[in-house]
DNA sequence: TCAAAAGTGTTAAGTTTACACCCATGA
DNA sequence: TCATGGGTGTAAACTTAACACTTTTGA
């Protein structure tokens, strides 16, 4: 039996990607969505897709997305899972991955963005979106939070240097509920991971803030993180 | 703009399902592994798996490949993600969507189970499989013990009715590790969902145990389940 | 001098773990 | 009568949660 030949008589999909890009701006968690001035679909709100291309792979048409609408590279993302309903796109047969990222807000490039008639709406603002979007944000986000209590990937939220109360407050817009301040800055203690960098931000208090980073390094070693 | 033209732009590709089946037995867990009589791979271990349809959702591909080879309808089934690198298949480019699913190991078909020539392997003595299933089963793994220790998902390994030896010599083998057996049963005591049926088992000792279901009514109002 | 954010420890409550013996029964 | 698996409670260790005041400094 010719292996071509047994692939061959199978169905073929359009393959695609949706992004549902997390950025923290002001306390709370946005969404980075589009306001399609394209069919179909014209006029609603969906997450950013794209169609996964030939010899390219499902990950990389993802960072490809990405990088085209907010000219960032070497994003956070990870994959949602699939969503393979046979009518979940009413125009054609479309079978999704999704993904979500975590992006510092200020880094993105703001004419990008506006070409693509893309917008940041907050988290509890949201509009109901195209197809099963409104489950892929949901799902994104549980499996988001579930992530971000067990390692620091939300870290990608904030700028390379931080304070403890912009971290604290990331936390508290990750989990939805706020956070006592000496616990949080006791667990933060234990984690040696995320050092003093030495630095004072004097921007958002008159005293001054002790500037924090991650260690990558020492956080490959220990994986454990909890707020 | 004609939406059929604009998705027709873009290309299609092979859309396949690979499923990780957890049994039970003995008191370990055993996945059911296919040794292939057939191309691409004949004579090497891989998943059961197969190509989604036309007109059918991925979902229903990966149910009907695990009724196809246990005959078990009604399985409790949860994806784990797309595996969509480029080369992962060597043969042509196929995307898959892992599923895992947990099934009571005497309910199964066995004829059907030999004329696809498949055996279950105990998860300590897994054999090298194809392509990249060694990065699904060890994904499925991490996100079946995951779900398992926040949701009784893992009572689908069992009989209907249970004794509370079973369910923890069950969540023993889901986790690896040893379990205090009067820590286990205060824990099963406080959930309410996990009812006593009345019934004894006689066949597992002498001198009998009470026999356990789960109440999904009761279930599904308290979602906490914590082992 | 005062407003605004930074920083700092202790105690109580709750949860988790460790641990050992008697019970009922069929062979 | 004894071997086998079924069934039961308590105390120590650990983890989490609650709580309020002093410090620094620029305006």
């Amino acid at each position: 039996m010719n292996t071509k030949s047994y692939y061959s008589s199978y169905p073929k999909f359009h393959m695609a990607v949706d992004c549902i890009i997390f950025g923290f701006e002001e306390g709370g968690l946005s969404l980075l969505l589009q306001k399609r001035n394209f069919e179909p679909a014209m006029g609603e709100w969906s997450l950013m897709g794209g169609f996964v291309e030939e010899g390219e792979s499902v990950d990389d048409a993802a960072r490809r997305v990405l990088t085209n609408l907010t000219g960032l590279k070497d994003i956070y993302m990870r994959q949602v899972k699939a969503y393979g309903e046979v009518e979940r796109d009413p125009g054609e047969r479309v079978i999704s991955a999704a993904y979500y990222a975590l992006i510092d807000i200020n880094k993105q490039d703001k004419e990008l963005i506006k070409a693509h008639n893309a917008f940041w709406v907050k988290l509890d603002e949201l509009p109901h979106l195209i197809f099963d979007h409104d489950q892929m944000v949901a799902d994104a986000l549980s499996v988001m939070r579930e992530k971000a209590l067990s390692k620091p990937t939300g870290i990608n939220l904030l700028p390379e240097e931080f304070t403890l109360t912009q971290l604290q407050s990331l936390y508290e817009a990750i989990l939805g509920e706020e956070i006592d301040k000496r616990n949080f800055r006791k667990r933060i203690a234990e984690m040696d991971y995320i050092e003093k960098t030495g630095h004072i931000d004097k921007l958002l208090s008159r005293r001054g803030a002790a500037l924090y980073r991650l260690n990558p390094e020492k956080y490959s070693k220990d994986s454990k993180f909890k707020i």
